[in-house]
DNA sequence: TCCAATACATAAGAAACCAATGTATGTGAA
DNA sequence: TTCACATACATTGGTTTCTTATGTATTGGA
């Protein structure tokens, strides 16, 4: 686990990314799949999640369906064309300020 | 410039790493070297960061010594060597942490 | 049957930052 | 010489964003 205060700011660019490679996701999906492809580095909780994701709905960048597994509902969300538009410009921001970021701190790149 | 809610989260590290290189360094020095360093990307406010170094003082992370420039007061800082050992732990993080958001975002590393 | 996992949600509070403001000195151009 | 800008410190109030805790309900496995 990370320091929590280096994963601020993240959380809405990694939502964003997910969605834009897995078409249609719900919110416990999402914690899991961060938490399996960071090997628990990261672990989205729901408190800021689903806030995270109403936010997002409500402006337009998510859609969602409801869907009933059972008795149990699953909502699942999906980019808008805007959201398309905005995970673009979020990603190329992110690597950007990645790259002032390894340029400031002087950090040396991995070997491949 | 990023928008803000990115640059949260590193300003600790790179007060840290800039007094790492630079052995000492007053507040204002801090914010100009590295908006020049960024050029204009990050733009480090003086109400976030008197208040962080204010901070890593108390901790004993940090060390001051006054100077004055005619009548103007200057307040350097400088690494205590706790401050030494906990900057190391800071950027090693950093480096997992980048390296993590790279995969995780599937972001393609620049050509040297 | 009962605990853990699945799956949603909210609410209270803390952390970290931003914007604004304040004080004071030094400096260069009109 | 005066006036705006740069240097240099600092604090305060408010916002954003996240954490911790809690709540409800269903489902599956030991």
């Amino acid at each position: 686990m990370y320091s929590s205060e280096l994963i601020k700011g993240t959380l809405k660019t990694i939502v964003l990314k997910l969605l834009a490679e897995h078409k249609k996701m719900y919110g416990y999906e999402i914690t899991q799949m961060v938490k399996e492809m960071t090997k628990d580095k990261i672990q989205i909780t729901e408190g800021a999640l689903y806030p995270t994701l109403h936010a997002l709905e409500a402006e337009g960048i998510l859609i969602t369906e409801t869907e009933f597994i059972g008795k149990r509902v699953r909502k699942y969300y999906s980019l808008s064309p805007e959201g398309k538009k905005l995970t673009k410009e979020k990603l190329s921001e992110f690597a950007d300020f990645m790259n002032t970021m390894k340029f400031l701190l002087d950090i040396k790149p991995k070997q491949a």
